[in-house]
DNA sequence: CGAGTTTGACCGGCGC
DNA sequence: GCGCCGGTCAAACTCG
């Protein structure tokens, strides 16, 4: 029942539906806080400082304040607005009109303001005034439409910003490649030869998942391997159960976690760029979270095709496939923690092969990055540096060691633990009294269903603003469409400054979707019409 | 009735 | 070669 959820840190400029109600009525309040984060974020972006993350963060809290004005809209001109309104709404109470010039800013408080004015003319004021304040409500709706144009506007910068930076991404990453290509893979292929398959698949999936993150599909095209563009061309073919039975016995690459793509022998038997495609599938990004559901919710859609009881741990594990598009090669497996229950792991494994809403590609893009910091572990470069970086900075403000890596197990796996149950928005202060610790502890990423938050946090959104603001985006909250609940405006835009605005993050963002969707531009419009899963129907 | 889940069977890898 | 184990399949079942 995940339905009206799945809108989260994407804007969509083109798109333009900053109002509008999309697939449920939860998410018109996000998407739209979500533009405004765009909105008035993107110029700190531009500054490039990666601290500003945490302080407009900071800045953004206080949301049991609930008489603030909406951060983003304040921010967006300048920071007397509150004070304009306030003194707006004092001097019509006066029967002082305000002047035009001072109503060019918030504009739902405004609009507001113009029917408290009403009463007051009811009142008995003179027609003159009346008209004064007809005249400036047609302004106020004329700045409105000025607001708007220059939402969109900034947006639409926004997004071109992050084009560039991902097109800048992908050329720095292309260009390592060529470089280390040669090198490494005859370097590693003698390895592998040499010694332990293990240490064969700590570096192939690397690697390769290293080439998705930093190329995408055209670093893909560039070293076309023909298993990749095999996948590709397959993803987009309808596949029904016999050919996947058949590509899984005759083709290793048709299936990830097929049985046939085991490493050793494919390292030794196939070229090197088909047997390292199937064991980059290998490598795997375990999420770590307190959870009471039976399976997180990351966006994507997933049905489950098994349940297994695992050696020495009494809870079956449940294996998913990603049903968003046919023949999509992601699976998962969702398994409780055997020393304890209330922690759910899902181990994410595979590359989408279809565009993700935005909900899913924060999920993808996390986990992406993590692959891609596991890379960077076995082979120290620029990239992985950066990489690194991308996933604590991903990660890191909301807890400092979440990310471990395990290279030794049969597959290369990163874990996120999240159990640790951080204070996700630490860098925000002060925390508001909280009645009640979360139940339970979701991953921090958008596109949670809309029935789980209250549930998470056991109290009214507004004020569960220090939760991760990103899997706020769902919850029902009617009033925020009206006035956008500052606690709200400020978790969204916490989280998604934590996210956006770190250019490390951005890059991984862009590399990962370039990876995930192969060429279709994040910001297409059809992920939006995308992210709203029916997924999980019966979790 | 269709979509999703359940669950036993099946398959292949791996260790002994 | 055999058994264990992880992973997948697919018929039966459930649910809306």
């Amino acid at each position: 029942m995940d339905k009206g959820w799945g809108l989260t840190l994407e804007s969509d400029p083109v798109t333009n539906n900053f109002f509008s109600s999309k697939t449920s009525s939860n998410t018109g309040a996000f998407f739209r806080l979500s533009h405004q984060r765009d909105m008035f974020q993107f110029p700190v972006t531009l500054a490039g400082s990666r601290d500003d993350c945490r302080g407009t963060s900071a800045s953004l809290s206080s949301p049991s304040d609930d008489t603030r004005l909406p951060v983003n809209e304040v921010d967006f001109f300048s920071d007397k607005k509150s004070r304009v309104i306030d003194d707006d709404r004092v001097k019509k109470e006066h029967g002082e009109p305000a002047p035009a010039s001072e109503l060019d800013v918030n504009t739902g408080l405004l609009l507001l303001t113009a029917g408290s004015d009403q009463s007051t003319v009811d009142d008995g004021v003179s027609s003159d005034m009346e008209d004064r304040r007809a005249k400036d409500e047609v302004e106020l709706k004329r700045m409105n439409a000025e607001n708007q144009k220059l939402k969109d506007m900034l947006s639409h910068v926004n997004n071109n910003y992050t084009a560039l930076q991902m097109h800048l991404v992908t050329l720095m990453q292309q260009q390592r490649n060529r470089e280390t290509e040669t090198t490494q893979e005859q370097h590693q292929v003698q390895e592998m030869k040499s010694e332990e398959k293990k240490h064969g698949e700590e570096i192939m999936p690397l690697k390769i998942l290293d080439l998705r993150l930093s190329g995408g599909a055209e670093a893909a095209e560039m070293l076309s391997t023909h298993s990749s563009s095999e996948e590709r061309t397959r993803s987009g073919t309808p596949q029904n159960n016999v050919e996947k039975r058949i590509g899984r016995e005759e083709s290793p690459e048709s299936e990830s976690w097929g049985p046939n793509s085991k490493v050793p022998k494919l390292n030794s038997g196939k070229p090197i760029d088909q047997s390292a495609e199937a064991t980059m599938r290998k490598a795997r990004v375990s999420v770590r979270a307190r959870s009471e559901a039976p399976m997180i919710t990351d966006g994507c859609q997933w049905r489950k095709y098994g349940q297994k009881m695992a050696k020495g741990n009494p809870c079956p594990r449940a294996y998913y496939r990603c049903t968003m598009a046919v023949g999509c090669p992601v699976r998962k497996q969702v398994q409780r923690c055997a020393d304890d229950r209330t922690i759910l792991i899902t181990t994410y494994e595979g590359n989408h092969n279809h565009p993700l809403p935005p909900a899913a590609m924060a999920m993808a893009s996390t986990t992406a990055a993590a692959a891609s910091m596991l890379l960077s572990g076995s082979m120290p470069s620029a990239d992985g540096i950066m990489n690194q970086n991308l996933l604590a900075r991903a990660i890191l403000p909301y807890s400092p060691s979440m990310a471990t890596i395990s290279a030794s197990a049969p597959f290369p796996t990163v874990t996120l633990d999240l159990t640790h149950s951080p204070n996700p928005l630490q860098f925000r202060s002060p925390p508001p009294p909280q009645p009640q610790p979360p139940p339970q502890f979701q991953v921090p990423f958008p596109g949670q269903p809309q029935s789980l938050p209250q549930e998470l946090f056991g109290q009214p959104l507004h004020n569960q603003s220090k939760f991760s603001g990103l899997q706020l985006s769902q919850v029902p909250q009617p009033q925020l469409q009206q006035q956008q609940q500052p606690s709200l405006a400020d978790t969204v835009s916490a989280a998604t400054a934590a996210i956006t605005k770190d250019p490390s993050f951005t890059a991984a963002l862009a590399a990962a979707i370039t990876s995930i969707i192969g060429g279709v531009h994040p910001n297409s419009s059809s992920n939006a019409s995308n992210n709203n899963n029916t997924s999980n129907n019966r979790q």
